[in-house]
DNA sequence: CAGTGGTCTAGACCACGTA
DNA sequence: ACGTGGTCTAGACCACTGT
């Protein structure tokens, strides 16, 4: 056999059919799906190759697999969105507005207790402190707080971060296996407002962001941005990340 | 062969050693791992069994696949972050209190160019707008303005909304292939203000979500939450992906 | 107990891109 | 040109689980 797969695989056209099925509507939630030997029969092709597909879609989410029962249709639940982070320089360039960065302050410290909230427990034993501004054009566009793990990051140590953003620094030089983001609304404090040059009280979007590697928290970091100025933008096709992920990581 | 798996299976266990030295930093970005071919020499399995556990490397952009080139360790880039955005009625319980529903409006109506920014281009002949507010407790928690596509969901016609709000019934009923979702904050304006028992100007954090099936958007909802009350969290792991997508779903 | 998915094999041909 | 990854085969044994 071995067909020349003229645009796309064979196990994509399974998934291609079995998607189309699902998001028509013809195959209900809980409906059941053949199995991977019939699929295999209808198809005139191998189980691995079935399986390959019916994979892809169970790690999407458009089926569950139960051994003996059969896979079925999933029930649709809770959202979940791919939710893109850029760095900032980039995001305020893509706005077409010249960009700049200034230091506040950069202090080593002992962790405190009101650190441990943010590491892990115990914590780490040395962190730096970075504050910092992100401005587009001349005005203030976000406003970062950032501790830093000197045990895992102890490179930081003979960082100025004078010209430069811990962000864009430690993005290029640690790597991480997990982040946890949380978005929210505040109300700016005196301080915050200052520097962001708004009025007290003012709405803001704040995000922080731990992130880890392996087993501990590299560093912690408080994006404040002005309301109006920035919104979070995520997206989620289900699908997508099984046809479009081959070469564009 | 075949051997017994204890724990884990051949090729999680080469996800696992792969991503042990991406995580550490002995394989830095751009080190070209082994090729296909070498592994499974070195594991003694077969070249299916590797690529399997490379692909998903892939996907989980640990790596990316060249022909000829050979794979090479990915280097870290925006962050994309997988985003949980739960059921309204689900959120407030998980926070220990009473949920309750009251349905404010609800106009079957001609599309106006309003409306034309939330659907696609020529957007929906008709639409059913909702808006309603989401209680927890005594207090009101969030306020909903939904737009409802009925090209695509003719039955929401028959649907009152009154005791059940449009976000969970869509859920259950209608199949969806894509979301995007914004978040930003806002100051209150009168209106939601006064809904939200509330001083205007209050900061606030909103949520848009637009859903498609196939080519259409089915429904497009602002969601606005008292700043303080609700706040969105993001993880993202990478070879989380990996290791617990199988029977969960 | 019977049928499902989970995993694995030892080959194979092909398309592609880099050296 | 040649080695890479991409895909596929025609089997196999096993673990699990619903009937």
């Amino acid at each position: 056999m071995t067909r020349p797969a003229p645009g796309t695989s064979l196990y994509q056209r399974i998934i291609n059919d079995v998607q189309g099925r699902i998001l028509s509507g013809e195959w209900l939630p809980d409906h059941r799906i053949p199995s991977e030997r019939e699929f295999s029969e209808q198809y005139g092709c191998s189980r691995m190759t079935v399986n390959k597909a019916l994979s892809q879609l169970a790690q999407a989410g458009y089926i569950e697999r139960r051994r003996r029962a059969g896979s079925v249709v999933s029930r649709p639940h809770a959202q979940s969105a791919i939710l893109e982070i850029h760095d900032i320089q980039t995001e305020v360039q893509a706005l077409g507005l010249p960009y700049r960065y200034v230091l506040f302050s950069r202090k080593e410290r002992r962790a405190r207790n009101a650190d441990a909230a943010h590491f892990d427990a115990g914590g780490p034993a040395r962190l730096l402190a970075v504050t910092a501004l992100h401005l587009a054009g001349s005005r203030p566009f976000c406003h970062e707080e950032r501790l830093i793990n000197l045990l895992a990051v102890p490179e930081a140590r003979d960082e100025p971060f004078a010209d430069q953003a811990p962000g864009a620094w430690l993005l290029r030089r640690v790597p991480w296996s997990q982040a946890e983001h949380e978005i929210r609304a505040i109300a700016a404090s005196l301080d915050v407002a200052r520097v962001l040059e708004i009025a007290a009280g003012t709405p803001c979007l704040v995000i922080e962001r731990r992130t880890w590697n392996a087993d501990h928290v590299v560093t912690f970091v408080r994006l404040t941005y002005v309301a109006g100025s920035h919104s979070v933008v995520a997206r989620f096709g289900p699908l997508a990340s099984l046809s479009a992920r081959t070469g564009e990581a």
